[in-house]
DNA sequence: ATCCATGT
DNA sequence: CAGGCAGA
DNA sequence: TCTGCCTGGAACATGGAT
């Protein structure tokens, strides 16, 4: 079992205690241990087995987790879930997902009614039962209804990095077969989408069919869906993500990847120029239309020369444009991860970062980063104890200072600093000319009407030391819509006065999806793709962010964190 | 006005 | 529930 | 060195119910 695995039910227990009311730190306590369980760099499964060793040497883990701890490993679960969940449906942690719902309300609900499903909840709200409970009205009933259309649409997706996980987790364990040629993950996952919907794994080689047989004896299946020769597909995981894997001969795995790969928009296009020029294309190969002899199939390069168009990036295939310029020979040169020389966007524990800024850079050093800028919180996120003035102007000091030793990678003094509801910035400006960067992020009242969040936004760019928006829509994946503002009026703007926008390359929110910043390329602006990192394990998540860019069809030129330090300093640096 | 649960 | 501290 | 007792809580604003 896995640290991720033990930790998703360690904080499954603790929502569920939640509900029941119980003590506030012991709920505190499992959720901690979750948390350094999830990052830590060792596998507890490991550390229980070794006589030599005890997992109350984790800090937070003491007797009683450690021993809750075995169990878990032991049996995939705990007394005291296994406890809660005769008291509440599993549902009830599915209930915490809707806005509006907390553990107290769901309680409520769980004392008045005896109800199990979403549907159920849904058909309360709409024979207006759920106002009758105490505390609950006719506000709270909309805003319930609102949050599970919500909820229901977003079911069934899963996070670009989940997929992304999940595919190389199952790559590394079928390679292992032997007499497997290639495996690769097509479809919206290849394509870089923010979400996915399910994963379509295509294996060649001479044991391709074995690695089916492999496939459906993975220990993490818990739905064979189907099997034969050539597919087969099966819900993994306890969250139940729906993968095919597809076993192809060698001389059509490039027709079957630019099959499978998509867009299906994109496909179609391809697929009638094919038709125009005397072909068809199928998942099998590309043929003559006349005599049915193969023409292309063995590689998807083979196939669109065929079509006399250049190799199309996957990030690309959404029928945008991109089957024109592979045609002309225009497709942008696009942004790879080589090409980022810094993360600019990160906390430390100095607010609500897990690692110090030391350990920040030297996990950026190890990447390769030249430079790093540290852009903790403002005041303004009190929770998360943001720097006010004071704090931000000796923290810009205390930088100059580090980078007077040589420590192998170059360090900016940062901030990202709160956008107030008029459109103030939460700190004073002298205080912010003392950092190198600052970016303007909105964190609160994200629910204005767009007119008045366009005005915010506008008034957030007339700040001298501004120089990147982050996080731009505030959406979060399947959790939170952006909020709505005139976009293009803000992106005219920005671009004025070189404020850069945020590709936020954290997995929850992909923050300007890629039609978003193409349309904002198109009018001139820049950006920044940076990960928001909060662990050094976060790090990691910048190719996340650049498989955006590349969807926004951005080149290096376009992102200001692929300059070198030198540049980069010059380009930040205030008037 | 006050108090609570929720959310950031 | 963990961790620290007092008192044994 | 062990046992038992005590403390700790990321702050605040908002929207809605009463």
């Amino acid at each position: 079992m896995e640290n991720k695995e033990i930790a998703r039910v360690l904080w499954e227990t603790a929502d569920l205690m939640e509900i029941a009311g119980e003590d506030s730190f012991r709920i505190r306590s499992y959720r901690n241990s979750a948390t350094s369980i999830e990052g830590y760099p060792e596998r507890i499964i490991d550390i229980l087995k070794d006589e030599n060793r005890k997992v109350t040497e984790i800090p937070g883990i003491g007797k009683r987790l450690a021993s809750v701890l075995q169990e878990i490993v032991d049996r995939g679960s705990c007394e005291r879930r296994d406890e809660l969940l005769k008291k509440f449906p599993p549902t009830a942690l599915e209930f915490l997902k809707i806005q509006g719902l907390g553990p107290k309300g769901i309680a409520l609900i769980f004392e008045h009614h005896q109800i199990t499903t979403m549907d159920e909840l849904e058909q309360l709200c709409k024979d207006e039962k759920l106002r009758l409970l105490p505390r609950m009205g006719a506000k709270l009933e909309e805003k319930v209804l609102r949050s599970i259309a919500q909820y229901k649409m977003r079911t069934g997706r899963f996070l670009l990095s989940f997929a992304h996980e999940a595919a190389e987790e199952l790559k590394k364990y079928l390679a292992e077969t032997g007499g497997v040629e290639e495996i690769t993950a097509a479809g919206s996952l290849r394509r870089g989408k923010e979400t996915v919907g399910d994963l379509d794994l295509l294996v060649t080689g001479p044991n391709a069919t074995e690695v089916l047989e492999r496939f459906v004896a993975y220990p993490r299946v818990h739905e064979i869906l189907g099997r034969g020769a050539n597919k087969a597909s099966a819900k993994v995981g306890r969250e139940g993500l729906q993968v095919d894997v597809r076993a192809l001969p060698r001389e059509s795995y490039g027709a079957a990847m630019q099959y499978f790969t998509g867009s299906k928009e994109h496909n179609v296009a391809v697929r009638t120029r094919a038709v125009k020029m005397g072909f068809k294309l199928s998942e099998y190969g590309l043929f003559r239309a006349d005599n049915d002899t193969r023409v292309a199939g063995e590689s998807e390069q083979e196939v669109y020369d065929a079509l006399g168009l250049a190799w199309i990036p996957p990030e690309l295939r959404e029928n945008s444009g991109e089957i024109e310029a592979a045609g002309e020979g225009r497709l942008p040169e696009l942004i790879e991860l080589k090409h980022i020389r810094g993360d600019i966007h990160m906390h430390t524990t100095e607010t609500d970062g897990r690692a110090s800024l030391e350990e920040m850079a030297e996990a950026a050093k190890n990447l390769g980063y030249e430079y790093v800028a540290i852009t903790d919180h403002s005041k303004a996120i009190a929770m998360a104890n943001g720097l006010d003035e004071t704090r931000a102007v000796a923290f810009a000091r205390q930088v100059r200072e580090l980078n007077r030793q040589d420590r192998g990678i170059r360090i900016f003094s940062g901030l990202e600093c709160d956008i107030l509801k008029d459109g103030a910035l939460d700190l004073a400006n002298d205080a912010l000319a003392e950092l190198d960067l600052v970016i303007g992020s909105v964190h609160s009242h994200m629910n204005l009407e767009p007119a008045e969040m366009t005005d915010r936004l506008l008034r957030a760019l007339e700040c001298p030391s501004l120089r990147v928006l982050g996080h731009p829509t505030g959406r979060l994946l399947m959790q939170r819509e952006p909020f709505s503002f005139d976009f293009d009026r803000v992106v005219m703007e920005a671009v004025k006065r070189g404020v850069h926008f945020e590709i936020n390359a954290s997995p929850e929110r992909l923050d300007l999806n890629g039609n978003l910043v193409r349309s904002a390329k198109q009018r001139g602006a820049k950006f920044t793709v940076s990960t928001d990192a909060h662990h050094p394990k976060h790090l990691h998540n910048m190719w996340y962010g650049v498989v955006t860019a590349r969807r926004g069809w951005l080149g290096p030129a376009d992102v200001l964190n692929t300059l070198p330090a030198e540049r980069f300093r010059n380009a930040i640096r205030h008037n």
